[in-house]
DNA sequence: TTTAATCGCTTAAACGTTTTCTTTGATTCA
DNA sequence: TGAATCAAAGAAAACGTTTAAGCGATTAAA
C-alpha cells in the first residue's frame, strides 16, 4: 500500500531500475517491447518519481527562491504590498510551466538566504527589490545563478530585469506639467543611494527643469511605500502653506493613500489636488476616480526573470543580462486639466 | 570548493559521519570534548546539512502545500486576489517559524496535486477555498494529513478552518436594515450548492425575514469574485428600475468593483447607493470613502491552519477538527443612514 | 571475581534515484 | 567458422543523510 519506487516498477515489468530510469528518460535506446511493458508497469502502481531522490542523485533540485523584501521588519504579511504579489504570481506561474517550483524566503534572523539555498539545493534565486551591498556580497557565495527585478546593483555576478525608473517618473511629471500644474509635491518611499527612489526622483527633476519649473525641496515628501504612509504625506502637504496643486506618488499604493488622506482632510481628487501614481497595480483602475499612472508591465518582469534564470541555469556560461522593460503613461481621472 | 559534506565534517573531527549526525540532532548521548570537536568542524567548513538527503532517509520533506484555487481557467495572476494573498502571507510566516517551507500548487492540466504530493513528499497540504466533489475524493489519496480553509465539505478526513458565513452576511444585512434601508440588493459570485457564496445568501435572507422584509430574487445579483463583476453588476442594477438603495456585497472585491460601476454611471456611494463588503481586505479601508464590511481575520485564518496542521503531522492520530473564527461588523463611510 | 549494564563511538544498511561500467546474446563480416 | 560489431539490458556505485546493530572499554552489581 504504501507508495511504489523504480524498484517496483522494475520487478513488474522484469527489468531492473536501470532500464525503468532510462526507458522513462530517454537518455539511451531501449527496445519497444521493454518499454511498453515500463510504462504498463507504471500506470498499473501509479508510479511517481521522487523528486528528492533524483535530485540526490542530479544534484539539482527543481526549485528556485524567490527573495522578496519585507516591507516593515517583524511584517508578518510580505504578499499585501500588491505590487510583490503580482510579481510573484507571474514567476509562481512560469516557473511551474517549465517544472519548477519556487520557494519564497524572507528575511529572518535565524535563517539566510545563503542557508536556505544550501540546504533546499536551491537551482537558482530571484531577488526582487534593493538590498544593503552586503547582501550582494553575501549571495555571491551561493554560486548559483541569480536575476535581480527592480536593484541598481552594478555587479557583474548578476542578471537584471527593471525598468527606467527615472523615465518613468519623468513621464508622470510632465503629464502634470502639460496639465497645466505649476507646483507639483512629489511623494516617495524612502530614498536609499542608488535606490529606485532615488531615480524617482531624478525623473521630477529631469521634468520640472525641462519645463523651467524650479526644484523646490520643500515639494519632496519622503515616507514609506504603504498605503498609511500616503496618508501621512498627504496630512503633511495639507497643514504646509504651500499652493501645491499636483501630486507625483513614486508608487500606486502611495497614491491611494494619499486620496485617502485628501478625503480625510475635506480636500477631493482631482478636484483640490491631482495626484498621479507610478506601477499600475491592478486595483489603480478601480478606484474612483481611477488612478493615473505610469505602467509597468508587472507580470511580464516576472516572465522575463523566469526565462533568464532558466536559461543560465542550462548553461551556466551564458553572459550576463540586463533587460529593461518599457513604460506607458495612462491617464484616468485622478489629473485636472488646468490650462 | 564544492560544498561540505556530513562526511566532510566527520573527518576533520576525526569521528564517523554517524557520531557527526547524533552530535548535531542530540538523538544520542555524545560526549563533551567529540560534540565541540564536530561543532568547530562545523563552523570551519561552513557545513549545511542537505535537507534533501535529509528527507530521503527520513521520509519527510519540511515542505507543505498549499492550494489555491484560480478564479478562472488560465488565469495567471492567482496572487491578484488580495484575500487569498493575505492568507497566503499568514501561512507562509507561521510554517517558516515551524522550520517549514510551503510549495504553491495551482490546479494545472499537466499535474495533479496529488502527483505533486507524492513527488515532492509534501509533509502536509492546507487547501484554501472551494472545490468539486471528486477534489476532495482524490485528495485523500494523498494520505497526508489536510486542512481546509474555507470549505463546507464534511468529509471527516479533512481538518477544517472557517467562518459562519452565513452569520457574516446576517450581519451586514441587519446593518442596512438598522441604517434605514429596505430595497438591499445582494451581489454573490457563482453560488454552487453547499458553497461560501450560497451560506451568505442564507443570511442576508435571515435578515431581511428577522425585519419582515420580504425577500425578492430579483435583488440578487450572481457574478464572479472579481473587480470587473462588481462593476458588470453595478450596471445591472442600475439599468434595472428597482428602487434599491442598499447594496450586501458578498466580498469587498465585489464592492470596490460595484463603486467603480455606480460611479462610471454618474452615482455616488453612499449618497445614491449604499453598500457593505465582506472580508475587510487591507485596501478596504483606504477606499474613499472607507468601506464598511464585515471583517474576518485573514491572517489568522493561516495562522491556524498551519498550527493544525503541524500538530496532525507530529501526530497523525489527532482527531479531526473544526475551528470557526469570529467576525465583526467594522462601519466605515460606504452606509448612509436613512432613519 | 565474575557477570551485567553503561558509555561512546563505529559499521553498515537504507532511503529512491541516476549513471558508469560490464555483460549478454545476436548479427555481421571476412 | 571465428572474430568483430552492435544493441539492449544488468550490476553496482554514488548522491548525503539517518539509524539499527554492534563492539570494545569502563563501571556497577552480584
Amino acid at each position: 500500500m504504501a507508495r511504489a519506487t523504480l524498484k517496483d516498477v522494475a520487478q513488474r515489468a522484469g527489468v531492473t531500475t536501470a532500464t525503468v530510469s532510462y526507458a522513462i528518460s530517454g537518455k539511451r535506446p531501449i527496445s519497444e517491447e521493454t518499454k511498453r511493458r515500463v510504462m504498463e508497469a507504471i500506470q498499473e502502481l501509479d508510479y511517481v518519481p521522487d523528486l528528492n531522490a533524483r535530485s540526490l542523485s542530479m544534484r539539482d533540485s527543481k526549485l528556485i527562491g524567490v527573495v522578496v523584501p519585507q516591507t516593515e521588519p517583524g511584517d508578518r504579511l510580505m504578499f499585501q504590498n500588491s505590487f510583490y504579489s503580482e510579481v510573484l504570481g507571474s514567476i509562481e506561474y512560469y516557473a511551474r510551466q517549465q517544472g519548477y517550483h519556487i520557494l519564497i524566503s524572507a528575511t529572518d534572523a535565524n535563517e539566510s538566504y545563503l542557508t536556505l539555498a544550501k540546504k533546499r539545493n536551491l537551482d537558482g534565486i530571484i531577488v526582487i527589490g534593493m538590498y544593503p551591498d552586503d547582501f550582494y556580497q553575501q549571495m555571491k557565495k551561493t554560486q548559483i545563478p541569480i536575476v535581480l527585478i527592480d536593484s541598481y546593483c552594478n555587479d557583474h555576478y548578476y542578471h537584471n530585469i527593471r525598468i527606467d525608473d527615472a523615465y518613468g517618473s519623468y513621464l508622470a511629471t510632465r503629464y502634470m506639467l502639460e496639465n497645466g500644474h505649476e507646483h507639483i509635491a512629489f511623494f516617495a518611499g524612502q530614498m536609499k543611494e542608488n535606490g529606485v527612489m532615488k531615480k524617482r526622483l531624478l525623473g521630477y527633476q529631469q521634468a520640472l527643469s525641462e519645463f523651467n519649473v524650479p526644484y523646490r525641496t520643500q515639494y519632496v515628501y519622503e515616507g514609506q511605500i504603504d498605503y498609511n504612509s500616503g496618508i501621512q504625506l498627504a496630512n503633511q502637504l495639507m497643514a504646509s502653506d504651500l499652493s501645491v496643486t499636483g501630486v507625483v506618488a513614486a508608487a500606486d499604493i502611495l497614491a491611494i493613500g494619499a486620496i485617502k488622506g485628501f478625503y480625510e482632510g475635506g480636500k477631493r481628487v482631482p478636484d483640490d489636488y491631482s495626484i498621479i501614481g507610478f506601477d499600475d497595480v491592478e486595483i489603480a483602475q478601480f478606484m474612483t476616480p481611477g488612478l493615473t499612472t505610469v505602467r509597468q508591465q508587472i507580470s511580464l518582469k516576472g516572465q522575463k526573470a523566469v526565462e533568464l534564470l532558466l536559461k543560465h541555469i542550462e548553461d551556466p556560461s551564458l553572459p550576463k543580462q540586463e533587460e529593461i522593460l518599457p513604460l506607458q503613461l495612462v491617464a484616468r481621472g485622478s489629473v485636472k486639466k488646468l490650462n
